[in-house]
DNA sequence: ATTAATTTTTAGATTAGTCTAAAAATTAAT
DNA sequence: ATTAATTTTTAGACTAATCTAAAAATTAAT
């Protein structure tokens, strides 16, 4: 039985290694759940005993089969329950992360299996994120950012890369949401910034909003 | 902030002094978490330091209101999550226990006020057990148990002390249910055992069963 | 290809919660 | 009112997870 540091440890590794067979180092697990380089080697080991993960010193982990399942396991835990947050209990998106947190390191089959039939078996959050079914199956969406989108074309927002409370708030006070139809009308080469269109007014986004935002191709 | 272990010792305090004014003693409430006396010398010594009880060396220990505030909420939580569980997501009663006494420890206002407006401000658990409400008010139902019942009364099941799976699958494999109506016919002197009638039909039920089951007058 | 900068690991200490075994206090029994 | 039995507390040790500071390995820079 994996304990609750265990698990966030296993979820963290498992968010940054997402993309690509790359070791994640150290450092960045580190970053990622707010702790020392130091606590993250000796739990690293343990992890690795344990064969949730490969690591080698100095080069990184990797999370194994088993790891991965575990992962999964949680996230499909986390974004359910976002769900029922925010369609049974009038949560708002930027509101639910922090509770889910906690709600996902419960254990029970049971539990979360009755939870995914009574919400329906969603297959996206509130933040646009897939939720894995009970075999741990999820479709990768092909969601590029607005930083990558092309001049003229229209897309339409599927989620976000940043969860915290600033960046949500920033989007719902400007009310850009999951669904927003979006035309990407310039981009400015000297800070990277886009203007953009939808409901029918123009405005102006940082790069750092853009670099954040999901959209998929209409 | 207390710990999920705080927060469990003030909760077995709590069910332990609930009756009576009496000072709860270090044996009983090892008892109730599995423990040893030592670890409830030491944790009492630090909830004294921190005001959520009182605490006279070989006296035991009493609640301040602080800590009966905190308790009070615990209950609230555990109580509501039951009813989710039972009506929301099919558990059955006998379920529930061991789920609600992980989610109880969750921290979220909004949460728990959401979940009780959601279960339409239910007044009692799946076990009969008075709900608290928003500011930790709730009535003490005026019960009695089978063995203090009287010859030739009716009664109806209000509740059960002991909620653990082998009682309850008991007396659901007997039919034997919150609301079920009950007539009790002979107490028998030798071993305490009642004879009692329900759905038309009668049985014998031992002192431990007499003992762990609640009734209330009709 | 050395030197410098960065990253990672080790070593040793700390905290919360627990335990065992022994000592101290209380309660019960003769 | 002593002695015996029980309960409670203390003292010291252990584990999981963390930290700081120093050492070791890797990567970058001249």
């Amino acid at each position: 039985m994996l304990t609750l540091t265990e698990e966030n440890y296993i979820k963290a590794i498992y968010h940054l290694g997402i993309y690509g067979k790359e070791m994640v180092n150290t450092n960045a697990i580190a970053e990622a759940l707010n702790t020392k380089a130091s606590s993250v080697t000796d739990m690293v080991k343990k992890l690795a005993e344990k064969e949730y993960l490969n690591y080698k010193k100095y080069q990184g982990v990797k999370l194994t089969n088993s790891g991965i399942n575990v992962a999964v396991n949680i996230v499909r835990k986390h974004r359910l329950w976002e769900v029922f947050l925010v369609e049974k209990l009038n949560f708002t998106w930027d509101e639910v992360h922090e509770i889910a947190e906690h709600l996902e390191h419960i254990k029970s089959e049971k539990l979360i299996n009755e939870l995914d039939a009574f919400l329906k078996f969603p297959t996206h959050d509130p933040h646009g994120d897939p939720i894995p079914d009970k075999d741990g199956k999820f479709n990768k969406i092909e969601k590029i950012t607005l930083s990558q989108a092309v001049v003229g074309n229209t897309y339409k927002c599927i989620g976000v890369e940043d969860t915290s409370t600033s960046f949500l708030q920033y989007l719902d006070s400007n009310n850009i949401g999951l669904g927003t139809t979006i035309q990407l009308l310039h981009k400015e080469p000297f800070d990277n910034s886009v203007k953009i269109k939808f409901n029918n007014s123009e405005m102006v986004v940082s790069q750092n909003v853009a670099k954040n935002l999901f959209l998929k191709a209409l």
